[in-house]
DNA sequence: CCTTGACTTAAAGTTAACTCTAAGTAGTAA
DNA sequence: TTACTACTTAGAGTTAACTTTAAGTCAAGG
């Protein structure tokens, strides 16, 4: 039961040297078994996945260091990693406005300049069908 | 007219450093008075905001420095740009799923630690009810 | 027996985007 | 005159989060 580190690494989409790195970074420290080697439990694997996550929306090493020491004291811990949790929730929620906001700026400025392409196609249609009329004596 | 590199900095905020950072790589070039003294138009100043808003959203200073060599080429490179913000909004767009996804994430892993933390607290009150029994005789 | 996958430590390298330092010069405003 | 803001080059330093290298050892499966 449970997995070796390679195992793990395809699974969840991380290589092994970044799990030994969380690892000394004490983020997800596995058992090991009678060889030394690295036994992966159940648990470890969604608290990495839980890690993956955050780091999706960008927590940084030092908090989720601190987030996870915390769940390892217990309950004692349970109002800082609330603390931890919501500071963080509410930077997620501005970086969302932020990518909204430039989403639209973005669509704006794409919008502007296929116009502008548009304009410039009809222009040149325009230059073309003027162009043809002055050669047009060749196509004959 | 124009601003000096302090002003636009105060404006915009950013520091000078990076101001002239941002002139090395070619993103935006202000022109120079009489004694040498950048002097930043308003299309500068519109062109630095615009960048920091695209950073906002993660784009790389490589994706910039093509923008805005294309930006100067004039109409030749509006193809490219559209390319460049097309490919930018795809990734602004999957960022935004992303950071909702995870947000809910976030929601339920607070609900869960405030529920927990609830519970801790009727337990105990619970057991103060309980010592005040054992300790009562004292308080009379 | 050989290959595969795992293990170790310690340290160096990578990447992006700044950020700062040094060491000096120069114009402007009070 | 003093203070302020700006200028220059060139290169070193910073930060985060890996990522890689070296140089070896070890155990199981076919």
């Amino acid at each position: 039961m449970g997995y070796r580190i390679g195992e793990l690494s395809k699974l969840i989409g991380v290589s092994e040297h970044t799990l030994r790195y969380y690892e000394k970074e004490g983020l997800v420290v596995p058992d090991r078994d009678k060889n030394n080697v690295r036994n992966y439990s159940e648990h470890n694997k969604l608290w990495a996945e839980f890690i993956l996550h955050m780091k999706e929306t960008g927590m940084s090493m030092e908090d989720l260091k601190n987030y996870t020491k915390l769940w390892e004291s217990g309950e004692e811990g349970t109002v800082a990693m609330i603390d931890i949790l919501t500071n963080h929730r509410d930077k997620v929620k501005k970086q969302i406005e932020i990518y909204k906001k430039n989403l639209d700026l973005l669509n704006k400025k794409i919008d502007f300049y296929q116009s502008s392409l548009e304009e410039n196609r009809s222009a040149n249609l325009y230059e073309t069908f003027v162009d043809r009329k002055g050669t047009d004596e060749e196509l004959k």
